[in-house]
DNA sequence: ATTACTGATACCAATTTAGTATCAGTTCAT
DNA sequence: ATGAACTGATACTAAATTGGTATCAGTAAT
C-alpha cells in the first residue's frame, strides 16, 4: 500500500526545492538535476502544478517556474489530491449512494472518519513546515 | 487515492459474513452468492486468508470455511496488510536507508507519524465491532 | 461412484504508473 | 533577426498492478 506515488513525491520535492530558493525563476532542468527527477516527467508534473496555481511560470529564455503561493499555504494534502485524487474507500462503495450491502456502509463510516483525520493531518504538513524542518536539520549538522 | 482495493474489500465482507453465521462450515459458493463476490476471485482471497490463519477450512463435501479467530481479534489493519502490504511512502524512500535527498526524510518522518495513526485506527476496527455495528443498525430498522 | 467441496496455480484483459518524445510558441541576448 | 533557453500541450510506450477467470488435482460425505 503505497501512500504517495512518484508524481506526488516528485511534486513535493520540486515544491520544497522552489521554496528554498531565493526569488527568481528556476528552470525545470535545474530542478530536475538538483533533485534527480527525470526531466520530461518533471515537466509534466510542473505543468499540472501550474494549472492548479501552486506554481507560476514564465516562458522563454531566462524563464522558468516559481511558487505561486507562499510555502506555508501549500499543504501536502493539496498536492496529493492533484495527483492522486481525494482519499477514498474502494470505489464501489462510493458509486451507490445507498449501499445495497450494509456491511460496507458500516466499514465505510469508520473509514470516512479515518479519511478525515488523514486529510487533516496531510493538510497541516505544509511545504513551509517541511522547509523549516529541513533547515533545522541542516543547521544541526552544519 | 483508493485506500482499499477489491481484495481487501471482499475479504472484509467475507469475514463479516462468516462472523455473523452460526458455527459450522460455509462454502465459498454460499459466501460468493450472499455477498455478490465473483466466485473464483473470492476463492483466491479465502485461500490467502486461510494461509494467514484468519480463516480455517475443511475439504470435501459438506466442507467449507469458518473464522480461524474470534471476530474481536481480527482487525481490519491485518486484512489490509495481507492484501495490500504495510502502509508505506513511495518506494524509493524506503530503499535507501539514508535518504540521499534530505527533503524526503523530512516528509517521510511526518508520514510515518500519520502511518502509525492510521494503522492504529484500522487495527481497532475489528470484524467483531463491525458485526456489532451491523446488528445495531438492523435492530433499529426492526 | 458421484457430488460438493478446497488447494494450488496459471492465465488474461484492462487500467494505472512511470517515463519518453515531439512540436509549437515565447523570451532573452547578441 | 537569429539562436539558444525556456514553457505549453499532448501523444506515445513499457512495465506493473488490479480484477477477474479457468483448470486440474485432491478430499470427504453420501
Amino acid at each position: 500500500m503505497k501512500v504517495l506515488n512518484k508524481e506526488t513525491d516528485y511534486a513535493v520535492r520540486a515544491l520544497i526545492s522552489l521554496g528554498m530558493k531565493a526569488d527568481g525563476w528556476v528552470s525545470a532542468k535545474a530542478i530536475s538535476e538538483e533533485q534527480a527527477i527525470p526531466y520530461q516527467f518533471l515537466r509534466r508534473i510542473l505543468q499540472e502544478l501550474i494549472r492548479n496555481g501552486l506554481v507560476e511560470s514564465k516562458e522563454g529564455a531566462g524563464g522558468g517556474v516559481r511558487l505561486g503561493k507562499i510555502p506555508a499555504e501549500i499543504g501536502v494534502a493539496e498536492v496529493i489530491e492533484i495527483f492522486q485524487g481525494k482519499v477514498q474507500l474502494s470505489e464501489c462503495m462510493f458509486r451507490k449512494q445507498l449501499c445495497s450491502n450494509r456491511a460496507n456502509c458500516v466499514l465505510r463510516h469508520e473509514i470516512m472518519r479515518i479519511e478525515k483525520m488523514v486529510n487533516n493531518e496531510f493538510s497541516q504538513i505544509t511545504i513551509g513546515k517541511l522547509i523549516d524542518d529541513l533547515k533545522a536539520v541542516e543547521a544541526m549538522k552544519g
